[in-house]
DNA sequence: CCACATTGAATGACCATTCATTCAATTCCA
DNA sequence: TGGAATTGAATGAATGGTCATTCAATGTGG
């Protein structure tokens, strides 16, 4: 059926482009061009140009869902988990760069911003839910400090995703050493 | 003199509004009715848009280093410096939203891209000078990991940025103990 | 009266979205 | 089965709106 295959190469061209030109760098007609078909076939799989932008991270946060979960246990120690969670974090998006563009511009944007707010309101998602159960069980163990909930993400993410955006610029080669010694000093900054 | 009255309307009005419409929510039209102006009267003293935008950029970061200064002692230990410096930064910017919100802006925007390159070619800013001495420093010293200056830079900055993000927001209300907190956090981060 | 500051309408680009039209594939019927 | 009718996916030129920037005209302080 060609009519997914013209849908997926539009999220491919879509991604490709939006990763490295922002979204005011993305005009609709580029990407339908990229895809290969006519700007108005776009409007045939996405509403509009919002739509086909939120569509777009829905599907790569699935991704990165699916990558965290990979052989995570919750019953083991709450370091281990933790260090788990943000090495395959880091490792997923070293892996992913187009993946991991994507998302640097979608939270950098209004886009980011009314995602925040959804999890200000306790619409939480499911890489919310993973962590948010970490933390609360961490500080009822008395392994990590006893901060706002909100305070905990900023130590353990703020790193994270500062670091990726210098790796995705080029500024640093992260391999696997570097990305342990990095989520093992997030750990320092958040353990009791 | 009038010139110089229009000017800083001009900035006021630029700041204000970039702040909470970011640069693409921002036509010069609007900029120049906030300001009281009309809008050729902005490209007689800014070039072009661009520039006024950096030109604002270098005045805010002016006044932060100035913020940052205020008690710095080059002779105090590491870990008091690192505080104190982590904490008239978050200090600075939740006493100044305007400024942090276009901070925000900047950094989250092509024009951060630049700023970026800019430190990896090693042209590095007052402010960046501030903080690399402080950690060669305590790696020689050994009483910071040793790991590259710009994860460091990561484990340091990450948290703030991100936090700052999250108080701009609403989403927190960041009052002193809990910046002091937050930033004895980040050293625990980067602590050997 | 002049040099200079200011004005704001006009210009030219850019872009998301629309929609009349095309046409290949499918359905229908004799 | 063969040919006509129907469908709806795909197209891409046209539309309408937004904006930065320009510049001829106007205002003004010295």
């Amino acid at each position: 059926m060609a009519k997914l295959d013209k849908r997926s190469e539009i999220v491919r061209a879509a991604v490709q482009i939006i990763a490295d030109q922002g979204f005011h760098g993305s005009p609709m007609a580029m990407i339908a061009e990229r895809a290969g078909v006519a700007a108005g076939t776009i409007y045939c799989y996405f509403e509009s140009k919002d739509i086909l932008i939120k569509e777009l991270y829905r599907e790569i946060e699935g991704k990165l869902l699916e990558a965290l979960r990979v052989g995570y246990q919750t019953e083991r120690p709450i370091r281990e988990r933790f260090l788990h969670l943000g090495i395959n974090f880091l490792k997923y998006f070293v892996a992913h760069p187009l993946e991991s563009k994507y998302m640097e511009q979608f939270h950098n944007s209004p886009y980011g911003v009314d995602l925040r707010r959804g999890r200000f309101a306790k619409e939480f998602k499911d890489d919310d839910l993973l962590y948010l159960e970490l933390f609360e069980q961490g500080v009822a163990q008395q392994v990590i400090k006893d901060l706002p909930t909100i305070l905990l993400f900023a130590l353990a993410f703020g790193p994270v995703i500062t670091l990726t955006r210098d790796h995705i610029l080029g500024f640093i080669e992260l391999d696997d050493a570097l990305i342990e010694k990095t989520i093992a000093a997030c750990w320092d900054g958040i353990k009791r």
